[in-house]
DNA sequence: CATGAATGAGTTTTCATTCAT
DNA sequence: GATGAATGAAAACTCATTCAT
């Protein structure tokens, strides 16, 4: 380095220092990084907001170099659809999990309610990320396939399709929108519940909130 | 100043009052102005998206000069803004008119729905705006209330107690998250008919989905 | 000295105020800007050569801000085509000039060497520019038409062919080679004169360069 | 540091002194990879520009990793630099040739001109470095005296003194000028000839091209 | 010697906003 | 009120260069 402007190196080696510990540790150099840099957008995007959020956030929040990013990610578009692939993708783990475990198709739709809103209140980042900004941008709505959530909308009209079969549910609904209004309404209580500030006081609980969605899409409105 | 470093959102009120003096001529043509300008926002905020959205797009769209828009709104953001109140207004009417013209609360939820999927068939547009961009405009709600969503949920929810009241409906379930539930579902299936790209397959057809989303909310999917 | 600490962008403001005091001197204020922009290119051009000339540079010494650069051209690039275009439209008309003052073959060639070495002993920078840069980025060369060129080799050529059917000049010769062979010299003679520092021994004296290019071109080298 | 603010050019010595120690050794891999790099140099260099080419590619057409082209050259200018003094050698020896083979000034002029423009037609990316980038290089010779093409300058000069001793060739004219104006008609040929795309009407024949400007330099454009 | 992942300074360009007319 | 030319801050992205392995 020569001696000119020796703007400040430095001021990111302690935070690489600590990631260089990692190293000890057996598999992760490598995707070590691309997984700190997700983790770190997801912080970032939650907190600013997709647009708002500058890629050297991310960076210095990753403890990596600006530039870093862009060697595993082509753009901060494609850093966002990444997120999404890879975050998504362990929602629809926990939701082959609940079809998986339960037999019945009452007890999947509620275990799939439960657990997808247990999954918002333990990754309040994460969740803020896929419902805030997955519908943001019309870009990754529309110009961007989004194959993780149709598998998502597949999943559970495939479990609405077998519980009509068995009689279990009634055939008059259409399983494929059955799903978007499933997740439509988990959507927006898990919104409801992001959005709610520290101090506020229409505080929402999201495992009486889940109670409540499984009866009222099992069971409806309706007084008997 | 420039607003670069927008951090604060919201504050829109002060401009807005100078624009409505005019209300008290007649023959409003600076109002038109207002209302052009609007209507200019609600079709380029669809097309582009808020954030790709560029405000001179919006003047030229208007037939206006881009700093004319200053005169009327404060911000690009405060725009969106009284985009929403206006809009949001208008759905809350058509929410009331189902509320009113219904007497049992099961006979207005159902006409909510068709109402407010038969609004948004007919306004493609604006219906963009609010589904896609509220959404993203979660962000503007942490700094600012939202009252007229709040209406939106409060209305329903009024029904449901008042359901409840007479034994309609079943008393289990919080109107609230009711409320919040189907305005997730709605906006959802709103969602899925908006992005589904001319030649898609997998067409929704909106009255047959409001039909459903009646059936879903009121009877549930269990089968009987 | 490096830029490295330029954060101070701001100081621009001094220079936009004598700018503004234009406003007085009658026909200038459109047009007086793109001129005044196209001045300041071939200066910082010149000087630092297209790639290592910043836009903000120019801005500076335009006496405009950066951005209204892009108001007057698309892109940095857009701005050295232009440059070229307007600049060598001056080539031109030199060159027309002495095509019809002069009527005999061997007196345009003279005098065509002649005024194009006064051109650019004239117009330092702008020759720079046209001499070093025009041939620098094969983007301009092949990707850009360059149709003043074009013209510049024509005229020449068409002034040759007009030579050799009068029979002032023999018809061994290719005009369209000549001309090429012709602005190479005199280019090349621009360049050793631009190029030799201020203290450097070999000067070229350009009037005495004309001369002799002159001498060569007609008579050739041969002894008689 | 970065180079960004790179205002020094040339320093190119030392490394290159290391690199040449291998020469020691008999089967010189390392020099190998020296010459590698120097020819896949050539090829980006002529087909980006010297401003657009990437180290990495370079790196990638020789076969070697990046940081490998820093052991055998200071910089992407020290490259280029190098890149010259090594071809320009070429083009030197060429001319050293046609000097020794012919024995009248005349005829060494001729051949001088035909070698020059056979060299250019075999070595076609050579020919669009030397051509295209070293006037671009001007910027480069400013602060590099380029003594491989003084040497050819003065290499030409010599032939026309000695010519003009003799008796051969007529005195008036600067040996000097005479060699700056062959070597610009030379240089300005070739970039005809290498910037006419494939498909192009106006195709120049080298060998034809040599023919003419040897007619031309020698004998004038004069009829007799 | 060789590697290539990482760095981070630097630059073009955009566009919300202002303000003189 | 209306205009729209001008502003200039901001940020994504690039890429020559370094250095730990």
């Amino acid at each position: 380095m020569n001696n000119h402007s020796a703007r400040s190196r430095s001021k990111s080696n302690g935070k690489r220092a600590v990631a260089k510990k990692k190293d000890a540790s057996p598999a992760s150099p490598p995707e070590g990084k691309r997984e700190r840099i997700l983790e770190a957008a997801i912080k970032v995007f939650a907190a600013e907001g997709f647009y708002n959020a500058k890629v050297s956030q991310i960076a210095q929040a990753a403890g990596v170099a600006d530039g870093t990013i862009y060697l595993y990610f082509k753009s901060k578009d494609d850093l966002l659809i990444n997120l999404f692939e890879d975050r998504m993708e362990r929602v629809n783990a926990n939701l082959r999990e609940a079809i998986e475990t339960e037999t019945s198709a009452i007890a999947q739709l509620r275990r799939i309610v439960r657990l997808h809103l247990e999954l918002v209140e333990q990754n309040r980042d994460m969740a803020e990320v896929i419902s805030v900004e997955l519908r943001q941008s019309s870009k990754f709505i529309r110009e961007y396939a989004n194959p993780k959530f149709a598998e998502f909308l597949r999943t559970i009209a495939g479990a609405v399709v077998e519980g009509q079969r068995t009689g279990e549910l009634r055939t008059g609904i259409d399983p494929y929108i059955f799903a978007r209004a499933l997740f439509g309404a988990l959507d927006e209580i898990a919104l409801a519940w992001l959005v709610k500030q520290p101090g506020s006081k229409a505080t929402i609980e999201l495992p009486r909130a889940a109670e409540q969605l499984g009866d009222l899409f099992i069971d409806g409105l309706k007084a008997r």
